[in-house]
DNA sequence: GTCTATATGTTGATAGAC
DNA sequence: GTCTATCAACATATAGAC
């Protein structure tokens, strides 16, 4: 078995690689131009394979796009309901701080961006790319994971309406999706401030984990803030 | 003059006219499916012209684009330096609220919202798009405007550093896109109420002027907040 | 299992008739 | 100024050789 196995890689790529390669190489292009943008041969050529192996693998661009999305993000929602778990088996049914909760949200994702992958423009996808591509796979993926923050949400503020917070908790995707995007690279060029303390200062700030500390702190405070009326 | 210009029309289509219809056909469909998820063809096919026509009024499918984007954008963009001008005018130098600032940034997107346009997903897509398409021409649109509201923020939260005023813009702005990318409708679909009362709670929450006062709490609150050290 | 060769369609842009 | 006709380049997918 063994020596059929190798005979085979001789003759042929190892067919586990070619497919991490071709993920590999849609993840970063896909990431950067999106599905309309990205041709199938660009991708098998980063891969340095042929448009039939791709085929042959995934079955048609659509389904190669899906398992690049889902390689990466399933991990990422793994991580968060784990520390969720954490959490509420610490909090012994008490209700969580919306710190904590969103500690836990956003963490496994910017703990993926040290690692120089491209899963934060991916990721941002989900919300760019036509919906008939990828709302199934969105609620796969994220069916779970929404119900079960949701719901530590509506214990922390039990004044909300479910609504209301899913509302809100729309808002804080948002921030999320928009800087993974890659908009904060914007930010230093529209906002002149002295141009000589204005690169340190943009290090310092926008470094990951005071982005996410604001972050955090920004919805936390978003979310208990009342609607608020006419004014 | 007069009626050389009639003897034209009846000849020619109007030519202010086919401009217009293509504007708003490539507004519609680049607004679903983004630039490269949208052929020339589709648009001009929309428009009832031809390929032609599309490349001898807007000289590419690119200035096409950027024509639509920015039809719809500048003038969203001068209603809120007008409604900036206004409080700040009638502030005569103090500091404004920050709900008010927010008020004047989001409240000419959300007045669109009502004339069932797709100015929101076009304004969307300029998150999305590649850069290269949308970058230069943001710079343009949003330079004096960004400029104008962070001096405003600045004004309103004098304690803050630029930088971290201009991080927190980004949330804002995160905030926006996202549900101008249309990722509220997705929300009742994830948040599994009573069925039958989900409906009507969804109508009345996700109505514009419920929405909009609700990121502007969320978004004056977020700002509002320390930073939160390590927590 | 993987690749070569190819089928079949669409793309954006233009040259030239009217 | 606008349209018809046409372009070369590119798209995805597949049939069949190895």
């Amino acid at each position: 078995m063994a020596e059929a196995q190798l005979a085979r890689a001789g003759r042929h790529r190892d067919s586990r690689e070619t497919q991490e390669r071709l993920l590999d190489a849609a993840e970063r292009l896909l990431a950067e131009r999106g599905f309309a943008g990205t041709s199938l041969r660009a991708v098998t050529q980063a891969a340095g394979t042929s448009v039939s192996a791709a085929n042959y693998h995934f079955g048609s661009k659509e389904e190669l796009w899906r398992a690049t999305l889902a390689r990466r993000i399933a991990p990422i929602n793994r991580r968060r309901l784990e520390s969720l778990d954490a959490l509420e088996q610490a909090a012994g049914g008490a209700p969580l701080a919306l710190e904590a909760i969103f500690e836990a949200y956003l963490g496994p994702l910017f703990a993926e961006r040290a690692a120089r992958h491209a899963v934060h423009f991916v990721a941002a996808r989900l919300y760019s790319d036509p919906p008939e591509l990828v709302s199934t796979l969105k609620l796969e993926l994220f069916g779970e994971v929404i119900r079960r923050f949701l719901d530590a949400l509506a214990r922390a503020l039990p004044d909300r309406s479910r609504m209301e917070l899913g509302l809100r908790f729309q808002f804080a995707v948002g921030c999320m999706v928009h800087v993974m995007s890659g908009n904060l690279e914007d930010a230093p060029l529209l906002m002149e401030s002295v141009p000589e303390s204005a690169a340190a200062a943009a290090d310092d700030v926008l470094a990951d984990a005071s982005v996410l500390r604001h972050m955090v702190a920004f919805i936390a405070a978003g979310l208990r803030a009342p609607a608020g009326d006419a004014r």
